[in-house]
RNA sequence: GGCCCCGUAGCAGAAUCUGGCAUAUGCACUGCACUAAGGAUGCAGGGUUUGCGGGUUCGAAUCCCGCCGGGGCUACCA
């Protein structure tokens, strides 16, 4: 029989009864936990992504196991969100249903791939099961001050009808759906992140992470050192004070303290509540007008900097604190409520925003800092180099002895100190939808907000409930689940009405795998402990900013619970990338240029498919889709298949090595080159060449094939290994082929083969003779020559006269193994 | 605006980390064998001033500088 989608129903129905794939943690080899980003159970079937993603980490754990590590590799669902709701919306089947009938087709593509998936491990995050411990873990969280209610600017998506995080918004738009983001005040959950932002930080140079990614959770985190320095206000001609009686201090972020003498005005965002404090009565009406004006700008026009700056004076005044000038606050909406304190000190000479700003209302402009002593540097002067001039005692010094004199001297008055700032900010966790876990906590009107106890978790997500959005949160819609009993006294109260991000849901499930049925914990920490962290993560690159950096602050919460007692939930990740039409395009339906894997499973099978998205795309940066490119793995499949065929009935496999002729040698040569390099394209998830050097050792043993003298045991022992090799891509293909050959069931208990480095090593090399950095011809020199006898070999070579033409040798270089080359002159 | 990555036959893609015979492997192409023919299969073959310019070096696809082209991240971040 040869390969088909049959032999994959044979092995995969094989493996199921002799449940060859079982995880015991306690089994031998040393333990390695690869895992793939999970997936939202959609109602198609599996795309070519998922392919890819699975396949090949699939590939590679088999690899691994066959290297001798316990590997676990386990699978589950990502199966609460949006998605499900929206098809609801349209079709009136529930979520629950929807997502459920879902998830059994994944499951049943996902045996039919012929993954080592143990599926005793499975999970799905939309049961009670599994989301019992985000509430669990959410009440940790409050209780250790990590997750709050705040009132605040947040960004609402108009077509999801929900707050989004500040990582769920690119370029103003709604990462899901691209709609433009608005913002409302609302109070709302949040987790604080922020809290290890230095942490975050800190820890990235020690993973084994793609630099890019690595390089964009930096700029995400945006550390940005300087000073926070403060000033006294004056409104309606009296110092301001707090309702405690003292002075109020205005505190602003800037890392241009140097610059300090030169500011001649302050700028407070519009939409931060300082704004109205600051406000006069005179000017109340022309800064509410402007305060309103500005929430009608969207946030992309609002950050375009050629923007024309507006802006409106507030009636008050900052007292500069080193030299007492009274400057102007003004309300303007380039300064942001969200980054720093949400005020900037404006210094129009050396900030080009300030300037154009302060050009335009007629602030002053003083200059504070000149390129050289007494240069008239064209304002603003922004570069970050240069001296203090009108700057009082400060006059002369240089900007960065400035900083700190200037600092200091705030800091003796009690009016600055130096201070880290991070453009990072605290994770908006509450969604005003359906399909997601219940928030945890219980609103009393007398004990105010109250956890749910322990004992009654999880806060099941009730089934008949009216889900289409209007923009309130539809739980609080359902009579029968908002309304509760407070915990502490008894008494009426409401349910909080909203629901967890996803996100939550995938912080953590990398953890809960481990121990996936434990109904009294979130997990057996010595089970996590051992199993966790994750060696090998595989999934897309667009989660950067977002799933990998909160599942790396969970990680960091969770072992100062003492959950779990390592700082990093992932060590070494690789991004897939991303599998193009055959025109070179993005796959999409509009453009009718998708593949569809089934089609070609069902007329070549599965393992034809892997191995041509093994061979045919560089791993991490994906590539156009080709049918021809698919078809020279059938092909190369086939010739594996008939050569296998012509070796089956050679009883033995084991050759005799003290008598091995030269053409012997190059097969030996040939294999243990294959093993060597394919092993370790195979381990940096470098699928396309290590196929290529199976292909290359095919064609060696086709041509030893055709050697009269070609030996019978060898060329078994040759094949047997290349169906070794080539089996983590061709699961099913090549457990069939063992059977053929007649060796015991499975051949993914057989070790994986290793190179014998002496069979590397040839007695005589060839190499190439350069004069001055061009080949002019080959020479045959033993391979252990010094440079001496290469020397003379090449000198003594009759072609060397020619080659010189008549130019003498100033020196001779020979590079071990590689080249000899010749100056000449 | 700032930071980062990439550019190799007609195409996809190795070699770049660690400078050393430029292109492994496959597709496409050409020829041969098999065939009544076509297809399938097998065998053989051609093809590149490594985006451009400069530098370092005995030697540069590889390291350094500038430019051009493509992509990404970030952005009134104070």
């Amino acid at each position: 029989m040869s390969y088909s989608v049959d032999i994959d129903r044979k092995w995969q129905k094989k493996w199921e009864e002799t449940k060859l794939y079982k995880f015991n943690p306690d089994a031998e080899g040393k333990k390695l936990y690869c895992l793939e980003m999970f997936s939202y159970p959609s109602g198609a079937n599996l795309h070519l992504g998922h392919w890819y993603n699975y396949s090949l980490t699939d590939s590679w754990s088999r690899m691994k196991r066959m290297q001798g590590y316990n590997v676990f590799h386990p699978m589950g669902f990502d199966s609460f969100g949006l998605p499900a709701e929206n098809y609801a919306i349209k079709t009136g089947i529930h979520p629950k249903d929807s997502t459920l009938n879902n998830i059994a087709t994944m499951e049943k593509q996902l045996r039919e791939m012929g993954a080592t998936y143990d599926w005793d491990y499975e999970l799905a995050t939309c049961m009670p099961e599994y989301y019992k411990w985000n509430q669990w873990f959410f009440i940790q969280l409050y209780n250790r001050g990590l997750a709050y209610r705040k009132n605040a600017p947040v960004n609402w998506c108009p077509k999801c009808q929900t707050v989004l995080a500040n990582e769920q918004v690119v370029n103003g738009e709604c990462e899901r759906c691209g709609t433009e983001v608005v913002h409302k005040h609302m109070t709302q959950w949040f987790f604080k992140i922020t809290d290890y932002a230095q942490e975050l930080l800190d820890c990235l140079p020690q993973l084994d992470w793609p630099e890019k990614t690595k390089k964009i959770q930096t700029n995400w985190i945006g550390r940005s050192e300087g000073s926070q320095v403060a000033f006294y206000v004056e409104k309606d001609g009296k110092q301001l004070m707090n309702d405690d009686g003292t002075p109020v201090k205005l505190e602003v972020f800037t890392t241009r303290a140097d610059t300090f003498m030169g500011v001649t005005y302050v700028v407070v965002a519009p939409e931060s509540e300082l704004c109205e404090k600051l406000t006069t009565a005179e000017c109340k009406e022309a800064v509410d007008a402007y305060r309103a004006a500005t929430s009608k700008v969207t946030d992309i026009d609002r950050m375009s900097t050629t923007r024309e700056k507006t802006g409106v004076f507030t009636g008050s005044y900052a007292i500069h604190p080193l030299n007492g000038r009274k400057v102007p606050i003004w309300s303007a909406d380039y300064v942001i409520a969200a980054y720093g304190t949400g005020v900037v000190m404006a210094v129009p000479s050396h900030d080009e925003r300030d300037f154009e700003f302060a050009t335009k209302f007629g602030l002053d402009i003083i200059r504070v800092v000149a390129s050289e002593p007494g240069a008239e540097d064209e304002l603003p002067y922004c570069e970050k180099k240069g001296v203090l001039v009108n700057s009082g005692e400060f006059d002369g010094l240089e900007m960065h002895d400035a900083i700190d004199a200037i600092v200091a001297k705030l800091n003796s008055m009690g009016m600055g100190e130096k201070k880290i700032n991070y453009r990072l900010r605290d994770w908006l966790i509450s969604r005003q939808r359906y399909w997601g876990t219940p928030i945890p906590m219980i609103h009393c009107p007398s004990c105010g907000v109250v956890p749910v106890p322990e004992k009654d978790l999880p806060v099941v997500l009730p089934y008949d409930v009216e889900f289409t959005p209007d923009g309130e949160s539809p739980l609080a819609k359902c009579e029968s689940f908002i309304n509760c009993k407070c915990p502490k006294c008894g008494g009426d109260a409401k349910r909080d009405p909203d629901t967890m991000d996803t996100f939550v849901d995938s912080s953590w499930y990398q953890f809960r795998y481990a121990d996936p049925k434990n109904s009294d914990a979130i997990f057996d920490s010595s089970v996590v402990n051992r199993m966790c962290p994750v060696d090998k993560y595989v999934g897309g690159a667009e989660h950067a900013a977002m799933h990998l950096l909160y599942a790396r602050f969970f990680t960091k919460a969770m072992r100062d619970m003492g959950l779990v007692d390592f700082d990093e939930p992932f060590q070494s990740l690789v991004h897939q990338g991303v599998i193009l039409g055959p025109d070179g395009q993005k796959m999409s339906k509009s453009r009718g240029n998708t593949v569809a894997p089934d089609d070609y499973i069902s007329k070549y099978g599965s393992d034809v498919f892997r191995t041509y998205l093994a061979f045919g795309f560089a791993y991490i940066d994906g590539g156009p889709w080709s049918d021809g490119g698919l078809q020279s793995i059938v092909k190369f499949i086939g010739r594996v298949e008939k050569t296998v065929a012509d070796v089956k009935d050679i009883a033995s496999s084991s050759y005799d090595a003290s008598s091995l002729t030269s053409d012997d040698k190059d097969l030996l040569y040939a294999l243990n080159y294959a093993i060597k390099s394919a092993t370790a394209d195979i381990d940096r998830f470098q699928f396309n060449t290590s196929v290529a050097r199976m292909m290359e050792l095919l064609n060696a043993i086709g041509k030893y094939q055709q050697l009269p003298a070609a030996k019978p045991e060898l060329l078994r022992y040759t094949v047997e290994k290349l169906v070794l090799l080539l089996s983590p891509f061709a699961p099913h293909f090549t457990e069939e082929q063992w059977e053929i050959l007649g060796n015991e069931y499975s051949i993914f208990n057989q070790k994986w083969p290793e190179y014998d480095e002496s069979a590397l090593v040839k007695d005589t090399i060839e190499i190439a003779v350069q004069i001055n950095g061009k080949v002019q011809f080959k020479v045959d020199i033993p391979t252990e020559a010094d440079q001496a006898a290469v020397e003379e070999i090449v000198k003594a070579d009759s072609r060397l006269d020619g080659a010189l033409a008549g130019r003498n040798i100033v020196k001779f270089i020979y590079v071990k193994g590689r080249l000899a080359n010749i100056v000449a002159k």
